[in-house]
DNA sequence: TGTACATCAGTGAACGCGCGTTCACTGATGTAC
DNA sequence: TGTACATCAGTGAACGCGCGTTCACTGATGTAC
């Protein structure tokens, strides 16, 4: 196993060029391997091919290192934005493919959705953070605006109340099944078939028929 | 900070008399202090008031430790098959008790729920894991099996898929609006509410009417 | 009831190891003149 | 264009520490006779 990152060709000076974005490829790349607890400050290090004092330029301890990963994980809200595409053609449309983003996004950035969820980050003390957390939720929100603007003003429910459901779903199906290590539970389907029936279910119970 | 815990009034001899259940009993109290990976088996092993090298006699290693810790998270079966009480008086009643149950197994046993979903536990490389894991979603399924039974027969969902979605959405909104820790998210209403509330549009999208 | 013995849970000292963190340093880069 | 100097990112050696693990041991308990 090589320890040195593959980079670009190799051969560095004394200074590095980017070392703190080296050190999140490092995190990202070791939280995949061996989970959000499974490296350290000096694994970190050792992977940007640099001493165990340099990453001290760049953060003041592992936390902040952690809390930065996953303040870039929420390039989710880019993700969702596009998935959404303005509800078109149809809000039904928009919303599947804003579930199968968040679903995706589980499966193939494990290690930002493990930074923002599962390793212990708290999301209160920062807030930073906290801003970078809402922008995400705001996307859902608009969706669930836009869904809820549809229905006959009498009888409405809140758009709030609809886009913590559809989190809530999304987020307990990729979880427990689009997570992509080992902690993933087996599903007799794909994880979009049941995400996608729930969610038509859901709809059709709040009085929408497509 | 008192280290060596509480116990039953203390003097204990050359034998601790059931070091087993008592290390348990530590992981249970250090996780939930500081995570399910904040904790070492040396840490267990002062918890419990022992020498570093007494652990060994119990368990091959923290992980051996940690998927203990799991298995009995699973009494969540019993909770759930508690809650859910036969379905009786109704079974719209009876599900609300069982999510309730689920959240509020999440909030108060945030030890059991780490371990059980968020300690990197693979359920797949442990048979007796697995089978115990099945058991307390063979609870929900028992439960959708009922539901689904007093549908016209024509256009039954099937159970099992049911059962997913229960599960999933009880899932989500326990991992983000219900854990005790500090990534809980903030929620402007009741987790039972936001489940309740959601769990009454779906049945009824189901075509069930209370 | 007493004695001898087997069993085994817990001891405590020891080890090598890697971590987090500090420090005075060094070498590369940019800028002023 | 050249020189002097300030800045600062990365070095490497050092430290104390706690961890995981092993080992021969010891003392408590249970059992056979």
């Amino acid at each position: 196993m090589s320890w040195k990152h593959g980079g670009r060709g190799g051969s560095r000076g004394y200074h590095h060029g980017d070392l703190r974005e080296d050190l999140v490829r490092a995190a990202l790349e070791l939280i995949k391997e061996k989970g959000p607890a499974g490296f350290t400050f000096a694994d970190a290090a050792r992977w940007a091919g640099v001493s165990p004092a340099a990453p001290y330029r760049h953060f003041r301890d592992r936390d902040e290192l952690m809390a930065d990963v996953a303040k870039r994980g929420f390039l989710l809200s880019e993700r969702l934005r596009e998935a959404w595409g303005e509800a078109k053609p149809t809000p039904a449309e928009a919303f599947k493919r804003l579930g199968s983003a968040y679903l995706n996004f589980a499966r193939t950035e494990p290690s930002y959705y493990a930074a923002m969820f599962e390793s212990g980050v708290a999301i209160g003390n920062d807030p930073e953070l906290r801003e970078i957390a809402d922008r995400s939720f705001q996307q859902l929100r608009a969706a669930a605006e836009v869904l809820v603007a549809k229905m006959p003003a009498k009888g409405r429910p809140p758009a709030l109340m609809v886009a913590l459901h559809i989190w809530s779903m999304t987020h307990g199906i990729a979880s427990l099944f689009a997570r992509a290590d080992a902690a993933r539970r087996p599903l007799p389907m794909s994880a979009e078939d049941l995400l996608e029936a729930q969610t038509l279910i859901y709809f059709k119970g709040l009085g929408l028929e497509p």
